[in-house]
DNA sequence: CAAATCCCGACTGTTTTAATAAGATATGGG
DNA sequence: CCCATATCTTATTAAAACAGTCGGGATTTG
């Protein structure tokens, strides 16, 4: 019912958790899965498609872990949920890659619909970058120190 | 996975049909059912839903059927899918109605997203009614056959 | 070598999905 | 008044998806 699973919500939380680590070498599985709260062995499983398709690399062996792919700038949080979850699509006939077009695809006026759900939510999903969210991160630090003060 | 159920996709078909026969008398889930190729016992369990909700009205027994509860251009998509998929929202945290709030919600850079990718999927189906629909069949049906006499 | 860490496949319990089935209730037409 | 046609309601179910858990193997640092 219009749900991301937990794939696509604990990728993003952890990707944006590496993103604020970035620079300081691999971060092991083992301290993102406390800080986010989430299943180490859980989220190996998820992190293995985000290495296979190149968002994260990762350093094996003692003081290993993973850090990020490309600079938080070039990954989209889009990049990151169609890894998880599969192509964008609210119905499998508007799938963004190989639709599964039913025979009256071309004058369906349902389908027109769940298209023009598609493409907004792959348009905000793209226009977010792990940067952008590391900026926003800095905004709410900030908005929090101000509130803390006035108490 | 930001996926719609059948209940959705059935649902606003079938409305779309019933709009379809506004004005003449009503339409029998059974003829419903064989238009859109539904089950019709499974379209029977949606129908209840929506019938609850105001947004059809049933006619009882023999001639008896569905009718809309309100004119198509007072029926909005986003009614229909909230109704039967129950609240927007991408993770319950960002829930139309009673967002269950983690404690961090204040604060999370993650929560802004799921914010915005509900706002934008809610925008979409607001601004969609059976009413438009019905304009819409009217313009693919225009163009298929002017198609059909270019063949 | 030992500890830390990534890597991989199999297994499991729960929930959701998408129906199916069976029967109760209502009503217009003959 | 009866019956075919409908709506209503509840229960059951098979299959898939979800959200992990578990056990072990491979690799590297100290």
């Amino acid at each position: 019912m219009l749900k991301l699973s937990t794939k696509g919500r604990y990728g993003v939380k952890a990707m944006f958790d590496l993103a604020q680590h970035v620079g300081e070498g691999p971060t092991s599985l083992k301290s993102v899965a406390e800080r986010q709260g989430i299943s180490e062995h859980y989220l190996e499983q998820l992190i293995s498609g985000l290495r296979k398709s190149g968002l994260v690399k990762s350093v094996r062996g003692a003081q290993g872990g993973y850090i990020l792919g490309r600079e938080p700038s070039k990954i989209k949080i889009g990049d990151i949920i169609r890894v998880l979850e599969g192509p964008i699509a609210p119905v499998d006939c508007v799938s963004e890659e190989d639709p599964e077009c039913c025979a009256k695809a071309e004058f369906c006026v349902t389908r027109t619909i769940w298209e023009k759900v598609r493409n907004s939510i792959a348009e905000v999903l793209d226009s977010i970058t792990l940067e952008t969210m590391l900026e926003d991160a800095k905004k709410l630090e900030a908005e929090r120190s101000l509130y803390m003060y006035y108490i």
